[in-house]
DNA sequence: AGGCGCCCGAAAGGTTCTCGAAAGCCCCAC
DNA sequence: GTGGGGCTTTCGAGAACCTTTCGGGCGCCT
């Protein structure tokens, strides 16, 4: 799951960026309503947390014109701003959600989630992914191979589960620069390659087939099955 | 769809029963908290729409002894009160959305509409924690390991009871801030860890195993059988 | 009122963990 | 055989986390 949140006030952000990351979610920051727009563009997000009120596009005009270019991701709004008028308006502007502020931390996440399973995607909520003898708690955080506990960094681990929810098809590199990093550019560093390395080093310890099938010029995949 | 509106203000009443009537609902309107509490006993409502001050018993009292009573219809709270305290009481306390005064006829039915369909859960209510080993009591506010009592400040006892209630899954810290200290935004400082140090060092006194798993960049965790 | 002790949170210092850059090797494709 | 992409390891900086200490605030007892 990855979000953008669109918001100036640094302590805020922090907070908003900081608990949602803490709850494993890959998460962007833009501080002003144009960084905003680009990257809300790409079409990449499950959910938009945008501020009203920001510098350069103020929130409203940016989800306005990124409707007009067919981009419907979910919107949750935030504002200071309690007023009937405002609440109503973000929601016809092609928002799905609104929150004042201040807010409990736990009043976002849920609405974030309520606005997240709703169509046309419906990224229904698995807790375990299974493939072959590997599973991955997303709950708990843990893998196990063959049923054996296996301990992963948070980087690799999210790496695993961008896989495993992908096996079978093909994940390239630049999927992953952008789900797990956030970056939209080539970096031109091996920081891929490096943690697949230390991720196959933990995982395939002491098995006979590698999990992680490398896609020359492509990517990486996780077959569903054993090739032998 | 059979709803049940609790609002004491003839004005809001008009405006709520008045328009639900016109989408066709089912609606009841009690004027205080009393009758509104025997009505909602009878459990035969999709959603309860309940203002937070009425007379002779108060919204948020009156679900609280619903949910006594193992009725877990959802409830929309409606309330002048902006203040984040009273929001995250309100939910806290059972019910499962919050609407702010003064508001939108249209956003009152989507909050609606989105509480019906949400599967019913029950949430029992539980006075002994018990896991693995350690046991709490919350109405003696006692803890014991391997049947052994263990002192504890009351903050210490707050984060155990919730990894308790929580456990087998992460508790992030914010969400600790949030829970203990009622905290809204990151302190800064290593408040937590501080306590969770502290709470650590009783719990795991004379034991093989820690309780409470620290998660990086997560939060913490207490597992529900040992790893050994 | 005054003294005492407990609890909490700030602060400081130490430790462990994590990540990404860099460098060199390997291996496949042509 | 050669070139380029991929793999692996190492290493340093920084982050995250742990622990202890200290002082203020509060309640309780005298």
């Amino acid at each position: 799951m990855k979000l953008l949140v669109i918001e100036d006030d640094r302590a805020t952000a922090d907070f908003i960026v900081g608990g949602l990351n803490q709850r494993g979610y890959t998460v962007d920051l833009a501080t002003d309503g144009l960084d905003g727009l680009l990257l809300a563009s790409e079409d990449t997000y499950d959910v938009l947390i945008v501020d009203r009120m920001v510098p350069r596009l103020d929130g409203l005009s940016m989800v306005k014109t990124l409707r007009a270019q067919e981009i419907h991701t979910p919107v949750l709004f935030l504002s200071a701003l309690g007023a009937i008028e405002d609440r109503v308006q973000g929601l016809e502007g092609g928002g799905d959600d609104y929150l004042v502020k201040p807010f409990a931390f736990a009043e976002l996440h849920a609405r974030v989630v309520a606005l997240a399973r709703r169509p046309p995607i419906a990224p229904q909520v698995v807790t375990v992914l299974r493939v072959r003898d590997v599973e991955l708690d997303r709950v708990r955080r843990i893998v196990t191979r063959a049923g054996q506990e296996i301990a992963l960094q948070p980087t690799e681990l999210k790496i695993l589960e961008l896989l495993l929810e992908r096996a079978g098809t093909i994940v390239t590199r630049t999927m992953l620069l952008e789900q797990i990093w956030g970056f939209h550019f080539d970096p031109k560093t091996s920081v891929v390659e490096t943690h697949i390395s230390r991720l196959r080093a933990k995982i395939d310890a002491g098995c006979d087939e590698g999990l992680i099938r490398t896609v020359r010029g492509a990517g990486y995949i996780v077959d569903e099955t054993t090739t032998g």
